[in-house]
DNA sequence: TCTGGGGTCCTAGGACCC
DNA sequence: TCTGGGGTCCTAGGACCC
């Protein structure tokens, strides 16, 4: 039988933020999502005062106000390398590893040890605290779906050691009947409501339910969660991730927007930046969507969401032909009339680079293939090198249209030389 | 006034084939 | 007047996750 540890960090966005900030320990800390849009991160103080995850920042201007929270844009190059660091200790304290999010990982833990699990997950907890200074809770089952029950429950041990085991059926059942349905993973919002008007509210009366009315009416998702709550394991640990099969880009406007020549110049960037993540992966794309819409938060506008696909010729992850392509998708649904808040490029159908069949009417010389390829080339190297946006494609404007809005960034920490933290 | 971004999987239904 | 049965593949939309 498998131990499965899943190690999730406290907050992640809001203890990165205080890393190189220790006087911002045990204080209210918020961290925003793109655009300085909503609450995507609160420290465990922050969520005394009420603060909700998800919640629009406008709304908690009051509370921002009243109490000393911290506030921060998010910063994303920070959390990232923090994040590697502290998978890199966990790949040293396991046999296998899932890297299932930025913050979190499921760990296969070798049964033959003279520790227990616990003591063994309280040592990785210490370390990762002392090296890199994320506080962890940890999760421990027989598998993914109960791992992260366990988790749920070692979060809120705060003053304990946050580290909950959940192995015997005594313990499960237990722990079941202290969670709601919805904290369960898999059970998201939809489902949790439909759940409670069959009088469905612990996750422990999802376990004693009918199985056969839970494959009826929740699919064979929904059954493989039931069959682990049950202590099955149909939810395998990946080790390595597979490929991606899809790359977007997208991002909502600080204010509205109406005219092509501006969309476009958004697209553009949009398709810029998706073909250059599939580039740094290997991959190349068949097809590619283009997508607008209005903003859905206010229907006194008119209402418009719209995508047109196409189809590479051969699939391709160059610059000149994402973008041509992504131009002129928006060209066959862009409405003059409307008031557009997001827009997006998508590339789908993923394939490793170099994998594909000449199309038979459409030929290209090997010069020219190795040509387009060498231009692509240097324009990677150059933004690497320099930055992003370094170079960028002329009817794009780089700095008016991928950077949004981002008032209270932390600094560059950990990437950038000007920015590292000083000692005195 | 202000509401994120990027993924995955499953299913139903349509198009098409023999 | 009466019009089959059984597949596959693709896509859009819905659900979920962090």
């Amino acid at each position: 039988m498998n131990i499965v540890a899943l190690v999730d960090c406290n907050s992640f966005y809001a203890s990165c933020e205080t890393i190189f900030k220790p006087d911002l320990s045990k204080k209210p800390i918020v961290v925003l999502s793109n655009n300085d849009g909503c609450v995507i991160a609160r420290s465990s103080e922050a969520k005394k005062l009420g603060i909700k995850m998800g919640i629009p920042f406008f709304e908690i201007k009051q509370i921002v106000k009243k109490y000393p929270v911290h506030v921060f844009s998010s910063n994303y190059s920070l959390y990232g390398n923090i994040s590697s660091r502290v998978m890199g200790v966990l790949k040293e304290h396991c046999d296998r590893l899932e890297i299932y999010s930025i913050d979190e990982a499921f760990l296969i833990l070798n049964k033959y040890s003279e520790r227990s699990f616990v003591s063994r997950a309280e040592g990785i907890k210490k370390i990762i605290r002392k090296w890199i200074g994320v506080p962890v809770s940890i999760g421990i089952a027989n598998n993914k779906t109960l791992s992260k029950v366990a988790n749920r429950l070692a979060k809120k041990d705060e003053l304990g050691s946050q580290v909950v085991e959940i192995i015997n059926q005594k313990q499960i059942e237990i722990s079941l009947k202290v969670l709601g349905v919805g904290d369960i993973w898999g059970i998201g919002a939809r489902i949790e409501k439909f759940l409670q008007k069959n009088s469905i509210y612990t996750a422990y009366d999802l376990y004693k339910a009918d199985p056969r009315w839970v494959r009826q009416h929740l699919g064979v998702v929904g059954e493989r969660t039931y069959r682990e709550l049950h202590g099955e394991i149909c939810i395998p640990i990946v080790e390595r991730s597979e490929p991606k099969k899809q790359c977007r880009v997208s991002r909502s406007f600080e204010n509205y927007v109406t005219s092509f020549q501006d969309l476009e110049k958004r697209i553009i960037s949009y398709a810029t930046r998706a073909s250059e993540k599939i580039r740094s992966d290997g991959l190349q794309a068949k097809k590619i969507t283009t997508f607008i819409r209005s903003n859905k938060f206010n229907n006194n506008n008119k209402q418009y969401h719209a995508a047109q696909t196409y189809d590479f010729i051969s699939p391709s992850n160059d610059l000149f032909e994402t973008i041509k392509f992504a131009v002129k998708a928006l060209k066959s649904i862009y409405r003059p009339e409307i008031k557009y808040k997001k827009a997006g490029v998508l590339l789908s159908d993923l394939t490793p680079e170099g994998e594909y069949n000449r199309d038979l009417f459409f030929y290209q010389s090997e010069e020219s293939i190795l040509k387009k390829i060498r231009v692509n080339k240097v324009f990677d190297n150059l933004n690497n090198r320099y930055g992003s946006g370094t170079i960028c494609v002329a009817k794009e404007n780089y700095e008016k249209f991928y950077i949004t809005r981002r008032q209270n960034l932390s600094p560059a920490y950990t990437s950038n030389f000007d920015d590292l933290p000083n000692v005195n």
